[in-house]
RNA sequence: GCGGAUGUGGCGUAAUUGGUAGCCGUGCCAGACUUAGGAUCUGGUGCCGAAAGGCGUGGGGGUUCGAGUCCCUUCAUCCGCACCA
């Protein structure tokens, strides 16, 4: 062979490696295994197109390398084939969507084979297989049949929470509201029992709002929502509450944010999942409602409106009237406690238990014996137990309960013999109980422990959770979400038509439209009053659409004076504004908050004078001792809604039993997608599979939601490690050889997403022992996008009053226009060439006609920008010669185009760059490139255009060098007269450290990943062996070995023909050796005062005094130090001599 | 608004991490060969200048013998999040 005949020798190449296996990849654990893995794509109708392979080629070339340098390597690839396109197009033609499925995957296929990729495709997984979503429901069961607990901060079996609850312990459900009865666990019944568990199930059902595209008729997570539009199709998107299947990742939240640290991804891409999962500290704070007073409230008027008398006008603890009795009885109790009482309050006292306990506290009319107001939980101790005393405690704790407090028993004896079961009994009463805001009034302050006795005020509270704590002085209103459920509550009468107008209002803004505009400020007066907590001023209770009912406590304190929407709303409504923080620098507090987290404290009592840092500690610190709030931790992080209206996804594997959700038995997994008719709706808006004829598990129905896109993707990776084992998602040999994935390539806008949702799953699989690794990629590459260039042109359009707009199918050059509008150009110029345009035009003029045209005038011309199809582009220069006109302009209909050109005869188009999309006409595939150059150009081409995280638009300028490059590689081993020129002489010197010069530069590059610039080394090695002349085997095998990776098939071509019956592949990294680089001498940059003058060859071994020497001599150092003495001469020895005068 | 990144010839980019700015490739200019071609080869090409030389890494300032690289400041572009308290 003489040429270089790419279209042959890939094709020759490719069946080789076909048919030898040669990349078929066992559990071989004598080798170090190497994971490389590529996001799998999801088969689009389109195709590939050349920016997909950007990354395939940079993970095959990583892979080759690895596998030249002796490692195992695991380079699988398959398909994300679940997904909302395939389900539309079934939808639109009634084709099974596994059927367009499979034909895009097929397509995806032939091009991938067609770039010579080095996956082992023996491995391939799609999502969409039984074989495959067996594993994803199997792992839904998991999430379901488990729960984190927070002790260990780790997720457990379910039916660990069950043993909790039998010994009477109730952890704190994630959503914050325990259950807590009295009651045994095994007394409860089913229904209850399945409804507690569910408070605390990873993978669970609840009513929360939701994302609704109504458009697509399913829910979407919030990565699926961009601007209040679905990423998919860009339909509006609605609020909506709807009962769903989610995923508890937010109990994950602290450690995927942990996780970060340890896993060596790309800086942006951890900031955007840190900035996603929104972690912020501060403190929740309580305001207290400020009772209004009866007349206010409307009890005494009318009854009706009683039901606004839902505040608590303060409990005080004791009734007032008998307080001075009771006042005696507190006193004789504690000086005659019994030793059960003494020793419970050894235990009690001091917040010991985490929480503040008071002894011998009056309640109404009863003295109870310890309480804990913040819990609301009364612990007595009783002496012996005869009848009529259990008779009245009964009433007691009766009694007791309907003022709101949990009463815990127990006997003298208990607490004696078993002092650390009661601690615990109490404790786990305590964790169970909700927190209440408890308060005293300051009048109270000053009185004796004894006195204080009488009670302190209970009242309910809003909460609300602040960053700044610090500026709680500062707080002039306090802001409630409109759907805060406290706003029914606390409303007064004057006050309730207007908000619930205002709430109407509210819930008629779309997300999209409250999203839009941010700066539009509504809200309205509830005319309650809250508590400062330290001043006791009455602090306003506003409602307004800035505050986020699903983040924190959805009740804000207002700060005008330093939080810039505070200041926007207290301004709108003319609310006060106090200033606390002591900017350093100068402040117009008339112009805007000051909210920055530097300044010292004012106006604020015990946090005068401390610096923001130290303030925002100092006021939790006696936030908590006052018992108004806690330290407090928020997460931004939702958890993901998981079930899809859809019907191309996972059925997940759940059915209902009397409404209680099961999960079916794990051996009848999976279960498959059943037949439907129509891929739609029901008539009662039930799901597509509700259609199925027998939807059903023993007679039970099941649930007829599917998984969303990211089910599978959430765990892919661990399947390829053993794709065809039917008794697990993987072996734990293979887990535990090929363990996590060493190098991950793919885009960034998964970031959100794919990979969060995939170190979510990973970490509850390693926590169930399911998994050795609790990351799943310790390295991230996002490489970068390559981004379409649409082009447009302009067609000329006639505006006319009160009639529609005529288009012409007159197109004109984007010059000609710019002209035009720059007054370049006069509108009679630009009539007679559009009027000329009728003598070049394509076929027969029809409408309009030349007459209309004739009677243009300046006010009723208008220009419309249409897309172009890339095809008919080149170099922004329309081809229109080859001009489809049925296709490739938008909004076609059937007509005649005319071109306006400009004075080259040409049609320029504009351009723009943009996503590379099918809609957008802007796609180029790479089957072109590869007909055109074949795959190994593209590849380099690929590869050589920059960095590969960076994006840059697609272009095929420079194409052509790559090319040259591969050719000038063959002419090598070839010379024009196709014979064989490689010789088995000894290599020289300078052919040697040309060689190794190449292989330091290759391996470097390919460890960091910065594969243009190996390209560019391969091109300089090329070049300087021609120019050496040399064609000697020595060299040459190696230089193939390290281009191997970029370009295989052509390495693969010339390794055989000088090692023939051999394969490239297994060749073997050749080893740089530094001592062919060593040199004598360097070429010194000789500056004077900084500016370089000339350069000198010298010995390197020369010290500062030689070089010093010799660089003073030379003539043009000593024009340019014009005669003076040498400051100081500056030698860095092998870089540079500097002499400054 | 917050967070992240990037600004270097006509263009894509490079610079061993503070040491000769512009490698490699395109494009352009000139030349050679020629079957007159969008092939191949050779030379040139940051800008200004006839040259000597001067100026040059978005702008301004600083540190240093020396700055594309470090610090401060400012501008522009792109990406992500976006009323997250």
């Amino acid at each position: 062979m003489s040429e270089y005949k790419f279209g042959e020798i890939e094709k020759n190449w490719q069946q080789y490696w076909r048919d030898n296996h040669i990349y078929k990849v066992e559990d071989d654990t004598s080798k170090p295994k190497f994971y490389v893995l590529d996001m799998f794509p999801y088969p689009s109708g389109a195709g590939l197109h050349v920016g997909h392979p950007l990354g395939y080629i940079a993970s095959d070339i990583y892979a080759r390398y690895k596998r030249l340098n002796g490692f195992n390597v695991l380079h699988p690839m398959g398909y994300d084939s679940f997904g909302l396109p395939a389900e539309q197009y079934a939808i639109q033609t009634g084709q099974h969507p596994a059927i367009t499925t499979e034909q895009n995957i097929n397509r995806y296929r032939e091009q991938m084979d067609m770039l010579g990729f080095s996956f082992d495709w023996s491995r391939e997984v799609k999502t969409s297989e039984p074989n495959f979503y067996k594993w994803t429901q199997w792992i839904f069961i998991k999430l379901y049949h488990s729960w984190y607990n927070t002790e260990n901060n780790r997720s457990e079996s379910i039916e660990t929470l069950v043993e909790k609850f039998k010994k009477g312990i109730i952890p704190i459900p994630p959503s914050g509201f325990p259950y807590s009865s009295n009651a045994s666990w095994d007394s409860l019944s089913e229904n209850v029992q399945q409804e507690i568990l569910m408070q605390y199930r990873n993978a669970y059902l609840s009513e929360s709002y939701v994302n609704w595209c109504p458009a697509l008729g399913t829910v979407l997570a919030n990565d699926e929502v961009k601007d209040g539009v679905s990423e998919r199709g860009g339909h509006p998107v609605e609020r909506k509450l709807m009962m769903q299947w989610s995923m508890r990742i937010t109990s994950y939240a602290d450690r995927l944010l942990q996780g970060l640290d340890k896993i060596d991804w790309p800086e942006p891409l951890k900031e955007t999942q840190r900035n996603w999962i929104g972690k912020s500290s501060g403190s929740s704070v309580g305001f207290r409602l400020t009772p209004p007073s009866p007349a206010e409230r409307g009890t005494e008027s009318s009854p009706s409106e009683k039901k606004y008398n839902k505040v608590p006008d303060g409990v005080a603890t004791a009734d007032k009237r008998i307080w001075e009795k009771l006042k005696e009885f507190s006193r004789e109790n504690r000086k005659n406690q019994t030793e059960g009482e003494k020793r419970l309050w050894e235990e009690l006292r001091n917040s010991n238990l985490g929480f503040k306990f008071r002894r011998q506290h009056a309640i109404q009319k009863f003295i109870a014996d310890f309480v804990c107001l913040s819990k609301g939980l009364v612990v007595e101790v009783d002496g012996e137990i005869h009848n009529d005393q259990k008779e009245y405690d009964e009433y007691r704790t009766q009694f007791l309960r309907e003022y709101n407090f949990e009463v815990i028993r127990f006997t003298n004896d208990e607490v004696l013999s078993n002092t650390l079961e009661v601690k615990k009994a109490i404790s786990a009463k305590l964790s169970s109980l909700p927190n209440r805001i408890v308060g005293s009034t300051s009048e109270e302050e000053n009185l004796s422990p004894l006195e204080r006795g009488r009670g302190e005020v209970v009242r309910e509270a809003i909460e609300v959770f602040t960053t700044r704590p610090d500026t709680i002085f500062g707080v002039t209103f306090v802001t409630l979400a409109p759907e805060n459920s406290l706003v029914d509550k606390i409303t007064t009468p004057e006050y309730k038509t207007q908000v619930e107008e205002y709430i109407t209002y509210a819930k008629s803004r779309s997300e999209r439209e409250r999203q839009a505009d941010v700066k539009k400020i509504t809200g309205q007066f509830t005319g309650a009053y809250v508590e400062h907590p330290f001043t006791g001023e009455d602090i306003p209770v506003w409602i307004g659409d800035y505050v986020l009912a699903g983040y924190g406590t959805g009740a804000v304190m207002g700060v005008p004076a330093h939080d810039s929407r505070d200041y926007a709303f207290a301004k709108h409504f003319g609310l006060p504004r106090k200033q606390v923080v002591k900017p350093t620098t100068d402040w117009d507090f008339e112009k805007e908050s000051y909210d920055e987290k530097v300044g010292t404290s004012i106006n604020s009592d015990f946090l005068n004078g401390l610096e923001v840092k130290e303030a925002i500690i100092k006021a939790i610190e006696k936030i908590e001792e006052e018992n108004i709030g806690k330290g407090k931790t928020n997460f931004r992080l939702r958890d993901a809604i998981f079930g899809r209206q859809r019907y191309w996804g996972e059925p997940i594997p759940i059915y209902y039993k009397d409404g209680i959700p099961y999960t079916m038995d794990e051996k009848d997994l999976p279960k498959q997608l059943p037949e439907v008719d129509k891929y739609l709706p029901t008539e009662d808006g039930e799901p597509p599979l509700a259609r199925a004829n027998d939807w059903s598990y023993n007679g039970f129905p099941l649930e007829t939601t599917t998984m969303p896109g990211w089910a599978g993707s959430s765990w892919y990776m661990f399947r390829y490690m053993d794709p065809h084992n039917t008794g697990e998602f993987a072996s734990k040999k293979a887990l535990d050889y090929w363990k996590d994935v060493d190098v991950y390539i793919g885009g960034s806008e998964h970031g959100t997403g794919h990979l969060l949702y995939v170190r979510f799953w990973t970490k509850f699989l390693y926590d169930m022992g399911f998994l050795p690794v609790d990351e799943p990629a310790k390295k991230l590459i996002n490489q970068g996008m390559i981004q379409g260039r649409s082009s447009f042109i302009y067609e000329l359009k006639i505006t006319q009053t009160n009639l529609p707009d005529i288009n012409t199918h007159v197109f004109l050059s984007d010059d000609v226009v710019n002209n035009y509008l720059n007054s370049k150009l006069s509108f009679e110029e630009l009539k007679n060439g559009i009027l000329l345009s009728y003598n070049d035009s394509y076929g027969e003029i029809i409408n309009p006609d030349n007459s209309l045209l004739i009677q243009l005038t300046e006010d009723s011309i208008a220009f419309d920008k249409k897309r172009v199809a890339i095809e008919f582009v080149d170099n922004d220069i329309l081809n229109y010669k080859n001009w489809n006109k049925s296709i490739y302009i938008s909004d076609f209909d059937e007509a005649i185009y005319r071109f306006v050109k400009n004075e080259e005869g040409e049609i320029v188009t504009s351009s723009e760059v943009e996503k590379m999309s099918k809609s957008k006409w802007n796609v180029v595939t790479p089957d072109d490139i590869v007909a055109q150059y074949g795959a190994d150009t593209l590849r380099l081409y690929e590869m050589f255009l920059g960095p590969l995280e960076q994006s840059k638009p697609w272009n095929t300028q420079g194409i052509e060098g790559v090319h040259r490059f591969l050719r000038k590689l063959w002419s090598l081993y070839y010379n024009r007269d196709g014979n064989n020129i490689v010789t088995n002489d000894e290599p020289n010197a300078a052919e040697l450290k040309v060689l190794h010069k190449t292989i330091k530069k290759a391996t470097e590059d390919i460890e960091n990943f910065s594969f243009n610039t190996s390209v560019s080394a391969f091109m300089i090695c090329v070049n300087e062996l021609l120019e050496l002349d040399c064609h000697k085997k020595n060299v040459l095998e190696q230089l193939l070995v390290i281009v191997s990776p970029y370009a295989p098939h052509i390495c693969e071509e010339l390794w055989s023909k000088i090692n023939p019956g051999t394969s490239i592949i297994k060749a073997e990294w050749p080893k740089f050796n530094p001592e062919y680089l060593v040199e004598n001498t360097f070429h010194y940059p000789i500056s004077v005062n900084g500016k370089l003058r000339l350069t000198l060859e010298l010995a390197l071994d020369l010290e500062l005094a030689d070089v010093e020497k010799a660089v003073m001599q030379h003539e043009v150092v000593q024009k340019w130090i014009e005669g003076k003495q040498p400051k100081k001469i500056v030698f860095v020895k092998g870089k540079i001599v500097n002499v400054v005068v």
